[in-house]
DNA sequence: GTGGTCTAGACCACG
DNA sequence: GTGGTCTAGACCACC
């Protein structure tokens, strides 16, 4: 699984983890039904602590987006979440926003971002 | 100035009243070389303490985005900031639109959501 | 890590701080990597509350100079810092050696003051 | 009077003013019994406020280095001072100096702006 | 009247 | 155990 994470980054690494998986989901390279690897190998292959990678997955899991099964590792469990409301989500995209432009970038350019990194997530959806 | 902030979010206070400042610069709501109100005075409108509001202004002042002035008030100092790079900046952005797919929104009404805010960013800069 | 602070002084004790760490990273007492100490036992060790040594890490942070990791305490990133333009650092040279030289202190003196302080900076630079 | 203040600048305004008067007369631009500018037309020929001005002149009064008789203006009392302890004085130039390595001006570099300044300093005495 | 700094102490977030 | 944030209130510095 092809994760990157960095410590120096405004989010917290456990977020960074979770938002990576959940990147996977929603572009269909991670299936329902697929397993997860262990807390301990990725946390291993990330050079991170356990618990870092532990958090991610029980928030992943209060998002029902996985199951985790003890003893069994954890799987993907749905492509679907609900829990984010959609206030929250506006104002998280109005908060990225304003940085492109505050940081001089022309709609143009924003607009191309935008709908590349939305081919990513929503082909695989299909 | 109308901010609102809710203290049930994640991300700090301060950083709600730096952001939706920021929006309103990017918006052009707020003009270069317009005055923000007094720490204190923001302070009680929105209902938190001094030194959080005297925070936010600090951090957009370390931007660049406003100027202090010791014993007269700040004001909006640029539209431009530098401090994020287009990398995080990118995968901040990639993190919010999966949160979208994932809660099963529509690309259509994403775009249009993206649009929208876009438009109301933008259109402030001419 | 020796540092004094001096309630009296006009610097706020927090810049005082972070100057104290500046001085000790030009000079290479802290090498690139070390660690900086909890902010809760540098608070008590210099008998100042934690939020000032906090905003004094925080500062640091901000200029590049050391890198903070939530939950794993701070150290040192980097002995580079571009914050400060030239000509204002320049002005408090001035500043400074005019005050010297008011005071009455010889030429040849402030010579002898200037390079032995440096000596000790530059040392650690080689 | 050629003065100049930078309302960003770190130094508080009145400061700036001391300091550039001070600097005035160490180089011996502004001779002993030398009329000062009132206090109104130099702050308005600064456009600060009034009070700055006054601050400043009650500094320098404060270090012996003019004399304020009501009703006539200031005139430049002597070219000595020592309200400054050394101790403090060699931690300004001391902060200055971290300033200009961490900033990675060449030690000859800044060699050459402090034997500069002085220069400019001195000559004025002889 | 404006912003700046500091304190003491509480509580949260992260690894 | 580490840093982050917030509060309430005091006092100072500046214009």
């Amino acid at each position: 699984m092809r994760i990157i994470v960095d410590a120096q980054e405004h989010r917290p690494i456990y977020r960074q983890v979770a938002d990576e998986i959940k990147t996977l989901i929603a572009r269909g390279e991670l299936q329902e039904g697929a397993s997860l690897p262990p807390v301990r190998q990725l946390a291993a292959d990330l050079g991170v602590n356990l618990n870092t990678v532990a958090t991610a997955y029980r928030e992943l899991q209060g998002e029902g987006l996985i199951a985790i099964r003890h003893g069994s590792g954890a799987m993907v469990a749905s492509r679907r979440t609900e829990v984010t409301s959609r206030d929250e989500m506006r104002k998280a995209l109005r908060a990225v926003l304003t940085q492109m432009v505050l940081a001089g970038m022309p709609r143009s350019e924003i607009a191309v971002l935008v709908s590349g990194e939305l081919r990513g997530l929503t082909q695989g959806a299909k």
